[in-house]
RNA sequence: GGGGGGUUUCCCGAGCGGUCAAAGGGGUCAGACUGUAAAUCUGAUGGCAAUGCCUUCGCAGGUUCGAAUCCUGCACCCCCCA
């Protein structure tokens, strides 16, 4: 899923999104609900009356804001408690309000209130985040109201494998539509985080959609449907994107760098996007030039190579070649 | 013709006797970015055999232990008066 955090992938148009082969988004229920407000949405006809995005949207549920603006947040056992990035003021969000704004969103998934934590982190900090995040994803539960909108739970634990399963057990036994696995790519080295899907990923029901947050590059994401991960989401392609860099089969280009000057070849030969139909010396100078379309047509690049990315690997799977096409990636990447 | 102001490292622009290879900004070069407080942030940016040496603040001389800073002459630029 390309994240469009308020509403909108940045920078780009519905169809420009949907050309690159995404068919969910993921908007934020934090970011929206301070600003327009969610009553404002839901007036508007909803994320997808409001956005116009016609496809599925999934929402998340301001946890990782928890995380990412932490200096500005209390968490008690009842609330996450903000202090607005925007205008100061406080904005408390329950597990029950959490569910409340993201059914007046109306997305099609709605994601439970979860506690993420930096890691690594003392153990006392990450199991007392995992277990609250257990009793907030029941409160979530019993508050949802909505039978057109699926609730996915969140697998917190940080590294301890123990932990983590637990976690993930006990929260399958809730019976979700969906889980998610959370509170990853947050500081640890990559090598744990796959260390810590070996354990989790098993304890989840292999019949729902199994939801790695925030993740990531493109070894990332092999690695992580390599064990059985199915729905990805990550700002990586369109931040990066806008940040010049270029995602490709030799692996990231940073396009402001002079030796791309002169370059006449495209970021990747054979993508078919409309970044493609120019030369990298023609995309940096877009970006030194400051341009608005560079940003635009690297996030439509990204974009589409990530598609393309998971599109062949589903059909590796259902070759059983997927581990040859991984390996194949990796050393085009120069990760191996 | 008379009076005044100015010329600083790639650019703009501080500095006005030593702590100045010289603030700050721009540009350039390089790096970072993982459920978006990010079209953002970080570092480098005279040369070198480099805990030191050399060259540089319009040009040429001079004063001084020491000058981008003071003095003299010259060149060029800007403003006002005629």
């Amino acid at each position: 899923m390309p994240v469009g955090t308020l509403g909108s992938v940045k920078g780009l148009e519905l169809e420009q999104v949907r050309a690159t082969g995404a068919e969910m988004v993921l908007a934020n229920t934090y970011h929206l609900a301070l600003r327009p407000g969610e009553d404002i949405v839901e007036s508007l006809g909803g994320l997808h009356g409001f956005s116009g995005w016609q496809g599925p949207i999934l929402t998340d549920s301001g946890g990782f804001q928890i995380f990412s603006l932490a200096h500005r947040t209390k968490v008690t056992e009842e609330h996450a408690a903000f202090q607005s990035h925007i205008d100061g003021r406080r904005v408390v969000i329950s597990p029950e309000r959490a569910v409340a704004i993201q059914e007046a969103l109306g997305s099609d998934v709605a994601m439970v209130l979860d506690h993420v934590v930096a890691l690594p982190n003392r153990p006392e900090v990450v199991r007392d985040a995992a277990e609250r995040t257990i009793r907030w994803a029941r409160r979530c539960q019993q508050a949802a109201t909505r039978s057109d909108q699926a609730l996915f739970a969140i697998v917190q634990g940080g590294l301890d494998p123990a932990m983590r399963a637990d976690c993930a057990h006990r929260l399958a036994e809730l019976d979700f539509p969906g889980y998610a696995v959370g509170g990853l790519s947050v500081g640890e080295p990559p090598e744990q985080m796959y260390r810590t899907l070996d354990v989790t990923v098993p304890e989840l029901p292999a019949d729902r959609p199994r939801y790695l947050m925030g993740v990531g590059r493109p070894e990332d994401l092999l690695e992580a449907i390599r064990r059985g991960i199915d729905l990805f989401d990550c700002v990586m392609p369109t931040r990066n994107g806008r940040n010049a860099q270029a995602f490709t089969d030799e692996g990231p280009l940073r396009l402001r760098n002079l030796k791309y000057e002169r370059d006449e070849r495209p970021l990747q030969p054979g993508c078919p996007c409309a970044a493609c139909r120019r030369s990298r010396g023609y995309i940096r100078h877009l970006f030194m030039a400051k341009e608005m379309l560079g940003p635009i047509l690297l996030s439509i690049h990204n974009l589409a190579y990530y598609q393309r990315l998971v599109a062949d690997a589903r059909r590796a799977i259902e070759r059983d070649q997927f581990e040859t096409f991984r390996e194949e990636k990796l050393r085009g990447w120069g990760v191996v």
